[in-house]
DNA sequence: GCCGTTTTCGGCCCGACTGTTTTCAGTCG
């Protein structure tokens, strides 16, 4: 699909930090960022453009074009096999650490030849950077600090990586010879935000086919084990994939048993034995005849040991089997329960995409409504004025209902300041259909201080929406200290909504936090943040947190119609 | 390197914050 895209942009990407880690024009590096950024989010696939097709996406010139010409041609491209030459690839991994950009990089590696991030927390440990000009004892403590952020993600990749890959296995393996099902379990089943290795199942009669299969994937880098039971490959990408073939009558209960979690799989053995039965990957087995009692389905397996069937997304043991004894599974929220997306962007902004592509993208989807929610001027980069914002809403009021009949809402994200203030002021932000309100800096105050902020812009009766609310970024950043519990609860006394931003780096909130969210009564509205047209497919890591999380239809305020959404972003306004 | 034009070259998202700088470079959003 839209593979080779992500594959250019990648490659310009490492050929912008290259140009700047050795020191080249700053608006040269800029130059291949942007058109990595555009390339990636173009919705056609670049593979099947000619030079022309490539100059008509932005920001792609002669020169660019020439280069992913190269690069579909032969697979690589001169000018970034030259600057490759120049640095050790772990001097690029460097500027992933947080706080530590090209300049830095380049330093460390000039004046110590430090080339990859465990010889800097050496160097910085062995106290070697005593001398280095910008390497002060607090840039020290930042640098561990970071690295220590990314280790913590150790190994783990993100939730959308994973599933691309294991899609892109699953329909490899669906296609071999005898396949009777075939499907991903594990951790990527439950969407749990990063993914330490992939669980592929298969049902055949034979394993070898499909072994075989997976050893031979032209992505698969290294095969770690290769059994008549069980494959273990790694991929190009560095991602551990499983697979295990089972009998199709055990299907049933081998996609229960890897489909986990540890503490769900325990919870569910244990009720097994308290029944005299056995519960493996093969099957449910009475003790004492060793006759398979169940296996076929999941759906078989549950009912056997006297539960419904629980979705993957719940089966963490965080109440899950209890609710279910009870009767009292939640009706989880899917995406199809969705009638719009209430925070998007556009070129106005820093989107890729003008607002009529963005919202035929959204008709297509089946939208019922969308709000286009560019930022405000504050994000002083983005450039935004009140003659945009009101020239924007012109348009978009001329476009409402006439594509397939979604409605538009005019939107901004605003941005909360240090004291909880926001852009613009209230007659102003009274003309917008919807207002999200979010951190975009000042993110190292003190609890007290962060808490007091966020409770006075939820106060904010034109705030309707807390985008992204912790602002953490996955593997990178933290999210900001506060008393959630008071944030959670003034949310819901205001009737101001908590996104679940769909981001794959963000989603945030997070499982855990949406749980003691729903507990205070506060509603959410899963967002994807779109910023192209491809992004408004990645409202589906959104759904599966929001599942995580337990969250009914209700709960969520872009499942409503649009009467009830709009009641609700009056904030108990009469008007 | 791209773009838009003034069709040939100058401007390119701008400002804040941090740490270490002795007057500002580097990083970030």
């Amino acid at each position: 699909m839209a593979r080779p895209n992500e594959e250019v942009e990648a490659l310009l990407q490492e050929y912008a930090d290259l140009i700047a880690i050795t020191g080249g024009d700053a608006f040269k590096v800029r130059a291949y960022e942007k058109a990595a950024r555009a390339i990636g989010g173009h919705p056609a696939d670049v593979s099947r453009l000619d030079a022309d097709g490539l100059r008509d996406i932005p920001n792609v010139g002669r020169s660019i074009a020439e280069k992913v010409m190269e690069y579909l041609r032969t697979g690589t491209v001169t000018a970034v096999e030259e600057r490759r030459a120049k640095i050790p690839a772990g001097v690029r991994e460097l500027i992933t650490i947080p706080t530590l950009g090209p300049k830095k990089a380049m330093r460390l590696y000039q004046d110590l030849h430090i080339s990859s991030v465990s010889e800097l927390a050496a160097a910085i440990e062995a106290d070697a950077l005593h001398d280095l000009k910008g390497f002060g004892e607090k840039t020290q403590e930042n640098l561990l600090h970071g690295i220590d952020l990314m280790q913590q993600a150790g190994g783990r990749i993100p939730l959308h990586l994973a599933l691309d890959t294991a899609e892109e296995i699953v329909s490899e393996l669906s296609g071999v010879s005898g396949c009777r099902r075939c499907t991903h379990a594990g951790s990527l089943r439950r969407m749990k935000e990063t993914i330490g290795d992939i669980d592929v199942l298969v049902a055949a009669q034979r394993s070898a086919p499909f072994m075989d299969a997976l050893a031979a994937l032209p992505s698969a880098a290294e095969v770690i084990a290769h059994g008549t039971k069980k494959t273990s490959i790694r991929t190009t990408k560095g991602v551990q994939v499983d697979l295990r073939v089972l009998p199709p009558e055990s299907w049933g209960a081998g996609l229960q048993y890897f489909t986990g979690s540890k503490a769900h799989n325990i919870r569910t053995r244990t009720m097994a034995v308290r029944q005299g039965l056995k519960l493996s990957e093969y099957g449910l087995f009475d003790v004492d005849s060793g006759e398979s009692v169940a296996s076929r389905s999941e759906e078989e397996v549950y009912a056997r040991l006297g539960l419904p069937w629980i979705p993957p997304t719940l089966r963490e043991d965080r109440g899950e089997i209890e609710a279910a004894l009870r009767g009292e599974l939640p009706d989880l929220v899917t995406e199809r329960n969705i009638r719009g997306d209430l925070h998007t962007h556009t070129d106005l902004t820093d989107g890729l995409a003008p607002l009529e592509e963005m919202v035929a993208a959204a008709a297509e989807r089946g939208y019922a409504y969308y709000a286009i929610t560019d930022h405000a001027p504050r994000l002083y980069m983005q450039r935004m004025t009140d003659e945009k914002a009101l020239a924007q809403r012109e348009r978009i009021r001329a476009l409402d209902g006439t594509r397939h009949g979604m409605r538009l809402l005019h939107g901004t994200e605003l941005n909360i300041g240090p004291e909880g203030d926001v852009d613009w002021p209230e007659e102003f932000l009274a003309g917008f259909d919807i207002c999200v309100a979010s951190l975009h800096s000042h993110f190292d105050l003190g609890r007290k201080e962060m808490t007091a902020r966020l409770v006075r812009a939820c106060e904010n009766p034109h705030v309707n929406v807390l985008g992204h609310p912790t602002t953490r970024l996955i593997g990178k950043r933290k999210g900001v200290d506060a008393d959630w519990d008071e944030v959670f609860a003034v949310c819901a006394r205001t009737g101001t909504a908590l996104e679940i931003n769909a981001q794959p780096d963000r989603l945030d909130l997070c499982d855990e936090d949406i749980l003691r969210a729903k507990e205070h009564g506060a509603k959410f509205a899963v967002n994807t943040d779109a910023h192209s047209v491809l992004h408004l497919a990645q409202l589906r890591y959104g759904i599966g947190t929001a599942q995580r999380g337990w969250l009914t239809p209700d709960d969520v305020i872009n499942t409503w119609p649009l009467r009830s959404l709009r009641r609700f972003l009056r904030k108990g306004a009469s008007a």
